[in-house]
DNA sequence: GCTGACAATATGTCTAGGCATATTGCGCCG
DNA sequence: CGGCGCAATATGCCTAGACATATTGTCAGC
């Protein structure tokens, strides 16, 4: 059997597959969640091949969250998760530029301080915690396309203190210093108050489009940023695939 | 040295600790992105384990997008992927009852037809397909929560048709009735027009939360919904991890 | 100096076992 | 009849090899 291997048909390795199978499976309904999984024991018989191969191609489905593998209990297809979309939401300079508009901002206000109560409260940090705060104005063309007021934590960056961003903006400044592992959105819709409304160049009360993100490393919250865009104008797109596309 | 594997500490599986340590050189950026990692045999070495051991390692990190693997290239640390989110877009009436409120929901219009011209684009179907169109109020307690909008395609669903959604709202009543793949959201702002304002109860032109979302199943697109949430009380949350906690 | 062939290398996949460990179900005993 | 303990089971983790395949570097020949 061992020789036999290649006479299958071309590549599509095995583990995948039995993968495939089992995926198919689910995402048919033919599964339905709870359902048990045939033991790897019979998956290899079935397939005629190593249990470790099975193993391979049903680990690779529990880090996707399709089933859960409990031991003696055996293999359930999982409870589809609660609707979690993946959203892209990419660089300013590089949303503005693919859209083949001019990328331009500016630095509105710059400071540094001690966090106030309220400052430190957004960044997540203490009060007092020495801080970079920055207002800036991105803008796509001649139009203004967004308000960003951020809190850097000089704790986490101290570098941040000395830069003075004339040439790239604090975000990707940032992006490309510091490597972060946890980010926190919210999200909403707010009406533009008069000193907004003047920036962005649009009506006062207009409805804006408004992310907040709380960026971690590790233990520190590196910053915190308030991105307002004007109007409807802005869309936020997330595509959402509940269990992958089937050829992986 | 088959026995000695006891005497290491406790539990943490093999492949997990060399998993967390290559994890915590790239988290710590110790390892930009580009750096050629050990080939597995030194890893195999260095650890004193299995190749084996070691490439079911690695091949975690590469499912996570934190590494890339190419023959005799050998593996190398990934560049950070576009900043992606994940949200979590929960079942209103769980969202809701979530915040300790009581839920309800009136169905404001239903209607069965074919798809006009606007109806088809939104869906993305075919001018003509027999769809069922629903408005319909989410209220938490006595105040209006949502505004819903939604579009099904009967082609995709047929027995919706029949369906009157007295007992459950028709999202609910889709979410467990069609298991379905793919979604795609787009997230912005809009004023309030008159007729919104009336029924959400609030100003006319006041900020709300838009989502549209269209779901599909394989080839179908199952349903378009539109929900505008009032004011800027609603929050979209969402947590974003680049490389998954270290723990896992 | 360029190119093609070949060897070295690193991963990709797989095998056929092994022991470890959590869980479950069942049977025995009080 | 109820609770406890044990054995069977299924996964979890691991090994030490094997062959396959892609890629790269090198070296010889033109």
């Amino acid at each position: 059997m061992k020789s036999s291997k290649k006479t299958i048909s071309e590549s599509l390795p095995r583990y995948q597959e039995i993968q495939n199978h089992l995926k198919s499976q689910i995402l048919s309904g033919a599964w339905a969640p709870g359902t048990k999984v045939p033991s790897e024991h019979e998956l290899a018989a079935q397939f005629d091949c190593a249990r470790m191969t099975v193993s391979k191609a049903i680990g690779s489905l529990v880090e996707k969250g399709l089933v859960v593998r409990r031991r003696r209990a055996g293999t359930v297809v999982a409870a589809p998760r609660s609707q979690e979309t993946v959203l892209e939401i990419h660089d300013i300079q590089a949303e503005v530029q693919a859209s083949g508009r001019l990328y331009r901002f500016d630095i509105q206000t710059r400071k540094v301080g001690k966090a106030t109560r309220e400052e430190a409260d957004k960044l997540g940090a203490e009060i007092g915690t020495p801080v970079l705060i920055i207002s800036c104005v991105h803008w796509a063309d001649t139009v203004p396309y967004a308000l960003e007021e951020r809190i850097i934590n000089l704790e986490a960056v101290p570098e941040a203190g000395d830069e003075m961003f004339l040439e790239v903006p604090p975000g990707s400044w940032l992006l490309a210093k510091i490597p972060w592992n946890e980010a926190e959105h919210r999200i909403f819709a707010v009406s533009a108050d008069i000193a907004t409304a003047r920036i962005l160049k649009i009506r006062r009360n207009a409805a804006c489009l408004c992310i907040e993100r709380r960026t971690r490393r590790d233990v520190y919250n590196v910053t915190y940023v308030r991105l307002i865009y004007p109007g409807d104008q802005h869309v936020l797109v997330a595509r959402f695939q509940t269990h992958g596309t089937a050829g992986r």
